[in-house]
DNA sequence: AACAAACATCTTGACAGTCAAACAATCACT
DNA sequence: AGTGATTGTTTGACTGTCAAGATGTTTGTT
């Protein structure tokens, strides 16, 4: 049994308008930090990719950001220059750099991931128990399915 | 009762990880139609604030889409080269243009967004009933709270 | 009517983000 | 040792972006 025409309209009206929402809030939170969102998302992705184990090569990074190594090479310059990341020589493999967070990018990304938290309370403040868990579950589902 | 921590940091995960999602998939569709995603973004929000009543101002548009003014001038300038959208003056102010689609930019803007209902199918045939109600009306809560 | 202030848009100059393609160094395999 | 694949960088071209200044228009005040 498929949902009516006009329920799946509304739905998807609803999650452009909260992907919009989370847009410009991102946006915000960024531009108060003095980077770009571009710059802030690589290191948000260095810093996930440092918790999850090991520091990423140039070429592993350009594909989680999704962009190509050209571009990447000179975004990971400009970060280098301000202190936030750094390369440093692959072990094994002298083509490759590992990219890190340095302290300083250490503490910006944590001061970030705050931010995350703190909206994300927000939100679950408005929520029932229930409601909450459910919410949760249904986000589990969907992002398996996209 | 505030929800443990650890709870709010899975949701705050999951909230990053299905905005990643729609991001991709959205630069997916969008690059298959030849278009940036800021120039398809413009055509989302002409299309949209025309399904809502009157054609935009420049100023209303530049607003709505989060930038300058002297930013969407070149943006609407190659729009209209390209035959999507039209500035058309203003009936009683002379400083000022309305924007709309052309048919051209109706038909690509109906296309896209029969791309977006279609991922929204997509979502809800793996949910149930209840759950898609109760996920829209979580939305809704959110949506009013961000 | 005349003027000044506010306004809407456009233009310019500067820079970040992006890609494709060419390049250099290194690796892996035979 | 040699050849083809791989990794990262460089280059050239273009879009997206803003701030600041320019132009023409409207609005309000005298």
């Amino acid at each position: 049994m498929r949902a009516p025409m006009s329920e799946i309209a509304k739905l998807s009206h609803q999650l452009v308008e909260l992907y919009e929402k989370l847009s410009s809030w991102e946006q915000d939170v960024v531009k108060s930090s003095g980077l770009s969102t571009a710059q802030m998302h690589t290191i948000e992705i260095v810093g996930h990719g440092a918790q999850g184990g090991g520091a990423l090569r140039m070429k592993e990074l350009a594909k989680k950001m999704g962009v190509t190594t050209g571009t990447l090479t000179v975004m990971v310059d400009r970060l280098e220059q301000q202190g936030l990341l750094q390369r440093t020589p692959h072990e094994t493999d002298r083509r490759s750099y590992l990219i890190a967070l340095t302290e300083k990018g250490q503490n910006l990304f944590a001061e970030h991931h705050q931010y995350h938290l703190r909206l994300t309370e927000e939100i679950t403040a408005i929520l029932s128990a229930e409601e909450q868990a459910l919410f949760s579950a249904v986000l589990e589902k969907i992002i398996g399915q996209i």
